[in-house]
DNA sequence: GTTCTAGAAC
DNA sequence: GTTCTAGAAC
């Protein structure tokens, strides 16, 4: 079926400007509104729908959207749901959307009603703990989705692992979090007073600080910790509403204040002049970049005292990181002094790493007067806060708060009360604070670093493996948070975004499947102003027309595992998977195996997404990576000379970071399950590995000639070619097969064999 | 009736 | 990348 046309028809279209309700609704200026449940099992979303159905005396009519009766009583299907949600919306209701929704996927559709017909819509996040969830889905005995008793608590493990927050940019205007039950009585109280012309603030409202989300590798690597609750997707705020970003204006003075031979001060103007011609990246920055900068303090290397050398290399890969992934924002490191060494060593280091210098520098100044002394706007500052969140100590947190006034403490504790270290926390700042007056600034987000100093609560005692990991989750929670924000601002000034053409655009040739491009291109539309994009190299190839696939790609959450385990191998050294760890590489047993034996061995290097990622600078790498890969074919071949060794890579891999596949050709496994999986292995999709080398050798990218498409072609044995119609035929046909293999395959050592069983295979 | 695939994900 | 399952294919 294709998806997309039963999805965009069972959206309903405008209603008629003639009909009552719609005319009713423009004069009164009201909406229906459509609120979408997000929660697991458990949490609550079914006694929140009742309550507002049967308690909603403001005249609003309801309609309860519940996917497990929505089937004659029993369970029924998300179109099943559209169209009911459809149906009320028609008559002039508004509706509960009663299902889990915890995936944005799941959620897109509901989420984009919105987009089509005149209605508001809301997500309304029942973030309970997990223990509750499980203990009452287990305990109940009249589920409308008969989910209860053991398995209940297996579901929602599963199901809160999956779990992403909810954004303002999925076409939600309004976001509320509800942490227990008298959150949730909270909001059933507020739609339960929402008359039939009444309307909601827009915005994120009572989302807690929890830090930022690692992607575990431990579901990779086969181990479960259901103790860490996993989510995904940058932070929001919790807000009262969040403003429309504004640009100020005022006069400038004092322009070269600040300014130093380390760190020269520059204009917005000049800033926004500077040609890019130097420069390997591709991002222009618009004029109106000020409502899209953040500028941030060093984190804890002042009176935290960490080491300023591993600061400085953090800083510079978290802004590298965060960059690539979204275009039109710009980073300022600030520090008020002029030999500021930490300064200095950043701003080597990002030269080093070749960061746009229009879209990341350092900057001179007094944070609190970036604006009024320096000259820069910034709408969004960081703060380095303590763990209370509250003002004093000294250093920028202070004078933060010194500057901002009362309406910083106030606006802080609706948000947050503490901080872990290794967090941030979005604040916005009331219009009347002195801050947002005087230089512009709409949002803090406060960020705890990591403690070196034993005279402040949790020293590290120099553990820099755990520090470091720390602050570089202190900047990515941080650099999120401000992408949220930028976000939420773009999300409510479409128009403009519209308006703006980007460089980064999303190829049509993407390596997604249809369905995914058409969610993106509909995302594309209403938020092109933050979006992924290429890398430089990426960009490069395209230009040159090297490479006929697309470059862009958004990775889910659950192709992160490899990446993470490349940049954090130390916590992974003791799994029986990991096989080896270099400076270089990983290798490690597939957790899917393939074939009797599967190894990848992944690169470590950071940025290094996939093969489109490569050029000639990477080739000594690709070297290494293949000479581990046959040592260990050739040790696996000591212990079973029958086996036949293949290496190489996948065109468009699903797994973001590097990575060489070492698979054994006999593809006997029961993780061999679809014709994905076979022809992933056995088509062009799979590049040799010495061809992958001497083609960046020779022209300096890999020509990627195959793309998700050849996944989908008939099956046929990878030794004899002879086509089968279904898996488990073709498992029973290559179990037997005899044939030698394909002759390009027996040349130039694209598959390895033992030499006792050398004339047998060919 | 059973096997298998393709698309959704209580 | 997997799991689950409706319904297509046999």
């Amino acid at each position: 079926m294709d998806h997309d046309a039963g999805g965009s028809t069972a959206v309903p279209p405008q209603p008629p400007s003639t009909t009552g309700a719609a005319v009713k609704e423009e004069e009164s200026g009201g909406k229906q509104v459509v609120v979408v449940l997000v929660g697991p099992p458990g949490s609550g979303k079914s006694t929140f729908a009742e309550a507002v159905l049967g308690g909603s005396a403001a005249g609003r009519p309801w309609a309860r959207v519940c996917q497990d009766t929505i089937g004659n009583g029993k369970a029924g299907t998300k179109i099943q749901c559209l169209k009911a949600a459809a149906d009320a919306l028609k008559q002039g209701k508004s509706v509960l959307i009663d299902r889990c929704n915890l995936e944005r996927e799941q959620r897109a559709d509901f989420a984009k009603l919105g987009n089509t017909v005149h209605v508001d819509v809301h997500a309304v996040v029942f973030d309970l703990p997990a223990k509750v969830c499980v203990s009452r889905s287990v305990n109940r005995k009249d589920h409308d989705g008969n989910l209860q008793g053991g398995m209940a608590a297996m579901v929602v493990n599963r199901m809160l692992k999956k779990k992403e927050t909810p954004l303002l940019t999925e076409g939600f205007s309004r976001i509320v979090f509800c942490k227990d039950d008298n959150d949730i009585k909270k909001a059933v109280d507020m739609y339960n007073a929402l008359g039939p012309s009444d309307g909601l603030a827009s915005g994120v409202f009572g989302q807690n600080s929890k830090g930022p989300v690692q992607v575990g590798i431990m579901k990779f690597l086969k181990k479960t910790d259901n103790s860490k609750e996993k989510s995904s997707g940058p932070k929001l705020t919790p807000s009262e509403s969040i403003p429309q970003m504004q640009n100020h204006f005022p006069k400038k003075e004092n322009l070269e204040a600040g300014g130093s031979s380390i760190c020269p001060v520059e204009t917005e103007k000049e800033l926004n002049n500077r040609k890019t011609n130097d420069d390997k990246s591709i991002e222009s920055v618009p004029s109106d970049i000020s409502s899209r900068t953040l500028a941030f303090p060093s984190i804890s290397t002042a009176d935290f005292q960490f080491d300023l050398e591993r600061a400085s290399s953090i800083i510079v890969d978290a802004v590298a990181d965060i960059l690539q992934k979204y275009d039109n924002i710009r980073l300022v490191l600030v520090d008020l002094s002029q030999k500021s060494r930490i300064l200095s060593l950043v701003k080597d280091k990002a030269a080093k790493k070749n960061i746009n210098s229009s879209r990341f520098f350092t900057f001179v100044g007094d944070i609190t007067q970036l604006h009024s002394k320096g000259g820069l706007r910034c709408n969004v500052i960081a703060n380095a806060a303590n763990w209370r969140l509250k003002p004093g100590g000294g250093g920028v947190n202070a004078a933060i708060y010194n500057a901002a006034g009362e309406d910083l403490q106030r606006a802080t504790k609706e948000c947050a009360d503490t901080l872990r270290p290794g967090s941030s926390v979005t604040v916005p700042l009331p219009s009347t604070s002195p801050l947002h007056q005087r230089e512009g600034v709409t949002h803090i987000i406060h960020v705890l670093g990591p403690n070196m100093n034993p005279m402040r609560p949790d020293c590290l005692n120099n553990d820099y493996t755990n520090g470091s990991k720390i602050l570089h989750e202190a900047y990515t929670s941080l650099f999120e948070n401000f992408v949220s924000i930028v976000q939420s601002c773009m999300g409510k000034n479409t128009e403009r975004a519209l308006e703006k053409p980007m460089t980064g655009v999303i190829s049509p040739n993407d390596s997604k499947t249809k369905r995914e491009r058409t969610h993106d291109s509909e995302r594309t539309k209403k938020h092109k102003l933050v979006q992924p994009i290429m890398t430089s190299n990426q960009a490069r190839e395209g230009d040159s027309k090297k490479s006929t696939v697309a470059n862009t790609k958004t990775w889910g959450s659950w192709a992160q595992a490899l990446y993470e385990l490349a940049m954090h191998p130390e916590n992974y050294k003791n799994s029986d998977s990991v096989l080896e760890i270099s400076d270089d590489f990983i290798v490690l047993n597939d957790l899917y195996p393939k074939a009797r034996k599967h190894v990848l061995v992944v690169s470590r290097m950071d940025g290094l997404d996939s093969l489109a990622d490569v050029n000639k600078e990477h080739l000594s790498l690709l070297r290494r990576m293949h000479s581990a890969g046959v040592k260990w074919a050739q040790k696996f071949l000591e212990e079973d000379p029958s086996l036949v060794f293949r290496l190489g890579y996948h065109s468009v891999p699903s797994m973001r970071q590097l990575h060489l596949h070492i698979i054994s050709q006999d593809f006997n496994s029961t993780r061999l399950k679809n014709k994905k999986h076979w022809n992933s292995f056995t088509t062009a999709f799979f590049l040799d590995s010495v061809d992958v080398i001497e083609e960046i050798d020779q022209r300096g990218s890999a020509a990627i000639r195959s793309d998700e498409k050849v996944l989908a072609m008939e099956l046929r044995c990878h030794r004899c070619r002879s086509a089968h119609p279904n898996i488990p035929k073709l498992k029973a046909h290559i179990a037997n097969c005899k044939s030698s293999f394909p002759t390009h395959l027996l040349q130039k050592g694209r598959l390895l064999l033992s030499s006792t069983m050398h004339t047998d295979c060919t």
